[in-house]
DNA sequence: TTTGGTACATTAAGTTTCTTAACTGGTCAA
DNA sequence: TTGACCAGTTAAGAAACTTAATGTACCAAA
């Protein structure tokens, strides 16, 4: 009692799997939905699991859901029924692109995905310099547990790297990189310190920084976004869907401290009269307020 | 005979463990190299195991491992050795990043990854539209099979979605959004048609179009990108570190098709002269041949 | 100092999952 | 028609896993 998969057991009502069945039936239900079909083969291979168990699982996943599933004699393959409906697994769009995008980034070898039949597909190449796991663990355990860090930092003001003490409190992607955020001994800032610029540390330390004094971080800003009035009103509508504005506005929001990137990303940091309109679809419609905004953050320096 | 456990463990000699057990020592591991502990309680919930069988895991790692791991009687957990050394998982820092992009991309939910104590962190919000999976599964297909699809088309330049024949063979991501690399029997050429923008797809045919005549994405481009020539030298030596570049130059290679992606990416679709350097930190030092290639691109149109 | 709570440990009996081994059947291509 | 391939099956036994009950160490609150 008060085991979870009993509690499972209960809420659903349907009898509960063991974890690692129930992982081989999903990835049974993924080929089907994305690929129309599997072999018991791709079972065995892809979980180490023998002949007669892997038809044990399609079996009981035919008993699940019987019209689900198909033996193609002639083409030797279990397709999908024709009154398909995935019943353990929410089919998602993004969720198997991000797949793809991780097998193109590295981060996933194909064999690692569900996916087998990748479509032919390609990426724009990032360059990105690779960062040592215990770097950023050092940089990770100091967030936990709320310690200053000794690190040696190459900053773009200074040739040599620098040791400094810093206290980061919480990790950021601008869309490229990742950074970390922390307060700077040296600079008696809050600032944004570059993972891979991080070349090394030291030894950590207490310390009576509060990071709900990093207002840049605490604080929000909302980027009202417009479809670029030099485009025609077809354009302008298309750009309307194609961002979800609503009556031709969208609303994003950020912290203060990312402000500067979002703009970057967007493509908002340039002056759309020295651009093309078809190169840039989207305008910022309150630049006056965004500008007031990022200059406050300016005034602490944040880009180290 | 023939079973791929059989031959790892004929290859590696250590002991094979089954599937199931050999990704909770895994995850176990994995909390330990990042997180520096562990529950037994954690694994009883995430894979739905009993206690028993939890405290089964953790002997058999501290069998495999002994110094791996430490349990501590008054903090209540179990703590990574003095002299840690993995030795089922690699870890790898893009890895763990790419794990909490995909928490604040909505692609993960927290639960399912392996990361407990989630850091502090945020990302750069992108507008993106949701895709209907069966929409994608649609184009999927059609690229699987070599099928022409009719697919209902928003494009720029017509007011009305309409119908039209496409031949897709290949997915591309642009760095913001997915696109098909389809032939278009409609105008003729092969072109870039996003994925939001197809509103509905209808029926397949067969048809006789060839991939390897795309050649903006067969062909293959260099770009040459250096540090922007008016950092300090202090600045253009950091960002050759940042970049990875040998003599002060990177090149990357990409599609042809991808080319206005990657220029526009890399923030070198804009004049350099008309930014501020420390907002634009490389160049473009072949930009002759880019725009050269880029021009014969665009004489396909390739801007659906 | 006792008391209670929490988290881990362990044992025993029994169930489910899974393996090996040996065998059958259908489809297709050489 | 033979062989290759992929599926399916059965039976015996091993491994993994469960429930249930009980014990222990540590800490914090009464």
């Amino acid at each position: 009692m008060g085991d979870i998969r009993q509690n499972q057991q209960d809420s659903s009502g349907s009898p509960e799997l063991r974890w690692g069945v129930e992982r081989r039936l999903e990835f049974l239900e993924f080929r089907l939905f994305w690929e129309g079909r599997f072999n018991r083969k791709d079972i065995v291979e892809f979980f180490g699991v023998s002949n007669p168990q892997a038809s044990a699982d399609i079996h009981r996943y035919q008993d699940l859901a019987p019209n689900n599933i198909r033996y193609d004699g002639s083409q030797k393959f279990f397709v999908r029924g024709d009154d398909f409906k995935p019943i353990l697994i929410t089919p998602d769009a993004n969720r198997y692109l991000a797949q793809l995008r991780s097998i193109s980034d590295g981060v996933l070898a194909p064999r690692e995905t569900w996916v087998a039949k990748t479509p032919a597909f390609d990426a724009v190449p990032l360059p990105r310099r690779t960062v040592d796991p215990k770097r950023l663990l050092s940089i990770l355990e100091a967030i936990h547990t709320g310690s200053a860090i000794q690190v040696q930092y190459q900053s773009m003001t200074r040739p040599e790297p620098t040791w400094r003490w810093i206290t980061p409190h919480a990790l950021g992607f601008d869309g490229f990189r990742w950074h970390a955020r922390a307060y700077c001994h040296l600079d008696k800032i809050f600032k944004d310190f570059l993972i891979p610029r991080i070349l090394g540390t030291r030894k950590t330390k207490p310390h009576d920084i509060d990071a709900s004094n990093d207002h840049a971080w605490q604080q929000t800003i909302t980027f009202k976004i417009g479809p670029n009035p030099n485009l025609t009103p077809t354009q302008q509508t298309v750009v309307e869907l194609d961002y979800g504005m609503k009556n031709g506005v969208l609303e994003i929001e950020t912290r203060l401290a990312f402000s500067y990137y979002l703009r970057k990303r967007l493509g908002l940091d340039v002056d759309p009269s020295l651009r093309d309109a078809s190169d840039q679809h989207i305008v910022l419609l309150n630049s006056d307020e965004i500008d007031v905004s990022q200059q406050s953050v300016l005034e602490g320096d944040s880009n180290a």
